[in-house]
Formats: C-alpha cells, structure tokens, sequence
DNA sequence: GTGGTCTAGACCACG
DNA sequence: GTGGTCTAGACCACC
C-alpha cells in the first residue's frame, strides 16, 4: 500500500488514513470494486492499532467510499461515490470560508488563490495518469 | 462585536472566534491598529470562558494577526498581516489537499471547485464594500 | 427456489436464509409435507457455504418450521408449524418494543403503525393467493 | 437512571443501552433537553466500559436522539427526534416483515398482531402518563 | 470534569 | 481469516 502517516501530527491518525484512501480514489490508483487491506492486516503494515483502521474503514463507508463485507473483507464502492449534491458544496464551502479568510488577509489575491487549487487539481491529474 | 458562536459545533469555541475575527479583518471590518475588546470583556459579552478568548488571541498574535500589548490591550496589526510566503502556501495546499481530493470523487470538476471558491471570494469582497 | 438473498447485508445470510424459507411458508408457496432441497444442492445453487445453509435448516427445525430425515432429506413440517403460544407471544412483543418505541418518538402514531403492519399483512395475501 | 441491562443476552449492550434510552424518550422519561449521565457516569453506574456508552451515545447522536457537546455533556435533543419520513417507513417495513411472515406460520391473524403491538403502545402511554 | 483518540488484547459470529 | 463487540487503561483537547 502507499499510505503514508505522520504519527506526530495533531491530525489524528484514523482521519490521516482516510484521506490517503480517499487521495488514492481521487488519483484512480483506488478504482471501484478494488479490494482494500484487511482491518488487521493494515493495521500491522503500517505499525498501527487494528481500531484505529476501524474507524477509518467506518466513516469511510459511512461516506460511501467504502463497502464492508463482514467477510469478504473491505473494497471500493463498486458504484462509485455518490455525487456531490447541493449540501455537499454548501458544507465545503463553509469549510474552506476560514482558508480564505486567511488567504486574503495575507494578501493572496483571488486569481493567485485559484491557482493553488489548480496546481493541487493538476497533482491529482498526473498522478493518475502516471499509473 | 459582530462575534456570532456556535456552541453545538464540534469545531472548538475558540478556532470559532479565530475564524470571526480573521474574517474581519478580510472584510475590513477590522482595520489594521483598530482596538479589540479585552480577554474579560470579550469572554463576558458572548459568554464564553476567559481561557477560551485567551487561546484564541495568543494564537492570532502568535500568526501575526493582532498585538497584545499588556497595559494599552489588543490592537488588529497596525503593520497589517504578515504577507504570504512560499512556505504558508505550501502549508495552505496541503489543507486544501483532502477537500480537493474528497471533491473530486464526488464528481466536482476543476472548473466547478473553482467556481465555489470564486463564490467565496465574492461573498467578502460585498461584505466588504458594504461596510 | 425462490430465495433472494442480499450478500452485502450486514444481516447475516443464514439468518436472511431463514426469513425466505419462512415467508414461503407464510405465502403458501410452500406447503406442510414439501420437500426442501438437500443443504448440499440449496448451498450449490445459490452459491454460499454448506455450513449456511446447514445452520439455517438446523435453526428451522429447532423452530419447527421443517424436519430433517437423514435419508428422506429435508420437508417442511408436514404437522404444520407449532402454534403460537403465550410465551412465543411474549417474545414477539419484546422484539418488536425497540422498534416501536423508536416509531413513537419519529411520531407515528398507533394508527399509523397498525397501518404498517396491515400493510404487509396484506403484502402476503396477495402473494399466497397469486401462486 | 432507569437502565436495565441484560449482559447475558446475545444483544449487544451499546444496542440495549441504545434502546432503553430510546424507550425512556418514547414514554416521556426524558424530555428534549434533559441532560443524561456522562460517558463515565454513566458507565461506572451500570457497571460496563465507557467505550461501550460512548458507542450508544454516538450512534443515537447519529440518529438524531441526542446531541453530544464536547464539554456540557449529553442532552436530549431539544429539537425532538427528526419525523419519520417515507424512507423510514420502508425501511421499519422491511424490518418487521420477517416478524409477520413468522406469526402468520404460527397462525397469529392480522388482528391478533395488531393487538399485540397495541398493547406496547398502551404500555408506553401508560408509563408515559405515572411518571 | 467533559468527550475524543489511541492502544492492546480477548472473545464471538460468520462463512 | 474476516469484521463486530467488549474491556481496560492512557493521554489529550477543551472549557
């Protein structure tokens, strides 16, 4: 796997994992219907507790990236992750508000902002195309 | 003050008045060398612990948005905010990075992600002329 | 046979095993004295461990819902199943109390509630009598 | 409190504990805004580990029950539990529907059912109105 | 003092 | 071997 923690960090590690998962959907290294790792098995891979995975898996599939199968183990939502919806922009929005609100007061000018975001966009494209 | 709380959020109380007061000053409503109410009188007009307004200023001193003077009080940054360097950009995508990535799966474009901060971006600048 | 099962349901499959054996008993479909395929056939069939299928059969006798003869195979009671009495009563109300209270506070009313019940009431009429 | 637990039962405990609290808010024990014990509290009272409180709160949280502050504790959702709406109907249907495939078997008649769920109601009214 | 997070280790249901 | 549940004990963020 390419998960990659910062076990140092104040992000807490379930919340890390997630968005590395959620990184790989995004770059297409994750494609609907791939297995992931077993609860036990990537806990142990990457030196962590098995219920800390737990929750990650949870929320992940509580979000609809993810499908648990008591057995079967762990995979990518075969259908893909539901679309955003007007909510949905409405939530990141007010999640990237205080991002911005900073940005300005810096000095970031709007044009220099969306081509953070771009680059960041740009990193997601390659990537996917690499593999 | 214009300080509206959420005390239901999860997101801590005093991140809350953070964002508020750096959302006033990238609306202008806080001008660089405006004065800001003390730690007690602030706590006591919205009702809020003294710790809980003490963290959130030391932290905004602390990134240059205001000054704290013992005896003459608090004071927006008459210099202004610190300008943004190569490294607080870094640090600003590497925030952006996961709302990106979680935007893209769930089928948000470039284009539409840029859209939505645009948004943003707008909504200050009127908020701004208004005042 | 008719039985449909969902493998993505965290309801586990001997149990949904059971729920279809026992509405086709429910809708007439099958009838005291009818043959139920071996555990091996059934568990071939619709493609899941012998060790399912078995678990269901051995739970529908221990309820009388079926018999098991080494040889002969496997029938539904050809005594028709057990009536139910006080204690069986019992039982049932304690399983479906949670579910009511939790109608009660999502105010649905008795009336209401008895409506949902008829309903389904109704479902396996009209099921029994189309076969 | 008036929590009642079976440890024996092969009931979870956090789905028990999820369900007396649930039966306390139907019958009107708890009222919207009342406070309910803390994690430790309460799981020092009935004498079981506080993750396995936290996982009933969290999820009744998640329900709509409850709401959870960071430091005034737990309270009674002073809103009232979301209505129900369609979806939810399907999905108490479908919940129930084995329980009447299973009475029809023992020859429990649409009335007779009725009835027993007419009594839990009465039963809630009942508590509802001594307390 | 509150809930949130993380670790660790045990047992069980399921297939 | 899989995830689900439960216990136990530790540290942290918040107010």
């Amino acid at each position: 796997m390419f998960i990659q923690l910062d076990l140092e960090s104040t992000e807490p590690i379930y919340i890390q994992l997630q968005h590395q998962i959620i990184e790989g959907i995004a770059t297409n290294k994750l494609k609907p219907g791939d297995p992931l790792p077993s609860v036990r098995s990537l806990a142990a891979d990457i030196g962590i507790n098995l219920h800390t995975v737990n929750k990650a898996y949870k929320q992940l599939k509580q979000d609809g990236f993810i499908l648990i199968h008591r057995q079967k183990g762990v995979v990518i939502n075969p259908e893909g992750v539901p679309k955003a919806d007007e909510g949905y922009k409405k939530e990141i929005q007010s999640k990237l508000r205080p991002y911005i609100a900073n940005a300005i007061c810096r000095g970031i000018s709007e044009k220099e902002f969306v081509k953070l975001c771009k680059d960041i966009y740009q990193d997601f494209n390659k990537e996917g195309e690499a593999t």
